[in-house]
DNA sequence: AATTGGTGTTTCGTTTAGCGAAACATGTAA
DNA sequence: TTACATGTTTCGCTAAACGAAACACCAATT
């Protein structure tokens, strides 16, 4: 009927979730109810494929690799380069780091690297918001070259109920100017209360579509913050690969 | 050297989470390079195990139970019994709701509903902070008999980095008497800039070591709402089976 | 030094669990 | 009616998974 196996490998897996904390083969193995061999070759298994590590003597543990496997991982080749950068940031401002690409007028959110301090800003990769409401989309958009910037401008949904800031194209068409032209974009409390964002292109990287943000709850946000920030920006592009010219 | 039948079902789960849709058995087959009636047999098991589901004909999805299955779930009964409340302060005020119990002089939280709104408060279920230090603990010392309450009061760490407005065990006593009168405990930017949080014990459910608490930043905390969150409480109180008459 | 106990790992004879080709069942579209 | 897609079952085969027992290593105690 089903796979006794597998079974007992979820098993394993659940009790150790349950109780929490690293314990050792013999714990397992009485909790559980399995004998230790067959134990051992479940962890193994499991440890080969990287859900389970070995910590100390006595400390089997689970990895967060099963927790990512619920994760949406569409954009796999994307991730894994804009990864080591959004590490980078996120190591030096323990803030959110979110990976966006543009998707016709809408920003979809593709990765995140959540801060660790216990009030942050949270988006799910899979989320989308209007281009122009996001620093995210706005650091792209301002990286496109015109024609095409302009036809994005064009098509921008400035109806909206998220859009709060921007009322006319021509508004639009400054914030993305003015935005080209320092090379990062910012968004300040328009369309969450509480939340900034800064952000740039991924286009150095050859990446056009993409973006980079790091956000932030408005009391962690401030003018040597946002100072810190352009200048961290700035130090990845200057290592950019294709360290393209700004246009 | 590794189990198999194991290593070919993480291969579909991974799989299926790379590709992030619904699929068909067939489109599984070749994706993973299984035949059928191999992977129909993972699939079963899986899908008793409740980690993979099938909504319609041709639709095999993850569910969610791989992501919970990192959470800690060392509370079982506590959480099973706090759900309901939580989930109704959840669906009224979309703040996130903690459940906590106190542990020596600690705080324990013990499971978490999330708000749905991107800026929010985030304790991981295991984190554990000075009970005189949060709304939770709070809650928990103010229900507590007097005797028991002084002696938590007594061992104290005062001294705790995290700990910024109680200098003195005179100060904390007189805390928890205004917490005891009222009824709920709060806690406004003390240990966080930025989040306040207001919480009830659980002790009119027979649960006197812990509590409830919704928190949330401070641009979404005001004198309505706070009106609005001690009111739910009290009628969540009204309807506890042993409503016991405050002491 | 010997013994005890704990953690982790390996050996090896047994047997049945898992395998997969083939067939079947159902539904839809041409 | 035929073709195709999705999903499910059958059944002979064999090697994968099993678990008792043993082993390896380390630390603490007698």
């Amino acid at each position: 009927m089903a796979i006794e196996v597998v079974e007992k490998t979820f098993s394993v897996l659940e009790f150790m979730a349950r109780h929490g904390q690293p314990l050792p083969l013999g714990e397992l193995a009485a909790g559980v109810g399995l004998p230790k061999p067959t134990l051992y070759r479940i962890l193994r298994t499991l440890r080969n494929l990287g859900y389970v590590e070995q910590r100390e003597v006595g400390e089997y543990a689970l990895t967060e690799r099963l927790v990512s496997l619920g994760r949406n991982d569409r954009f796999h080749h994307l991730t894994q380069l804009a990864r080591p950068l959004m590490q980078r940031l996120h190591a030096e401002f323990d803030e959110t780091v979110n990976l966006g690409l543009l998707e016709g007028t809408y920003t979809l959110y593709a990765d995140v690297i959540e801060t660790t301090q216990a009030l942050r800003w949270i988006v799910k990769p899979g989320v989308r918001d209007p281009f122009h409401t996001t620093a995210l989309g706005r650091a792209i958009a301002a990286g496109l070259p015109e024609e095409r910037r302009s036809r994005l401008v064009a098509k921008a949904d400035l109806a909206h109920p998220v859009a709060r800031r921007i009322k006319t194209r021509a508004a639009l068409q400054r914030i993305l100017e003015e935005t080209r032209r320092r090379g990062w974009a910012v968004e300040e409390e328009e369309t969450v209360t509480g939340v900034a964002c800064l952000a740039f292109s991924l286009q150095p990287w050859g990446e056009p579509l993409a973006a980079i943000s790091v956000s932030m709850p408005i009391n962690r946000y401030n003018e040597r913050r946002r100072a810190a920030l352009v200048a961290a920006f700035a130090e990845l592009r200057a290592k950019a690969p294709a360290a393209a010219v700004t246009a």
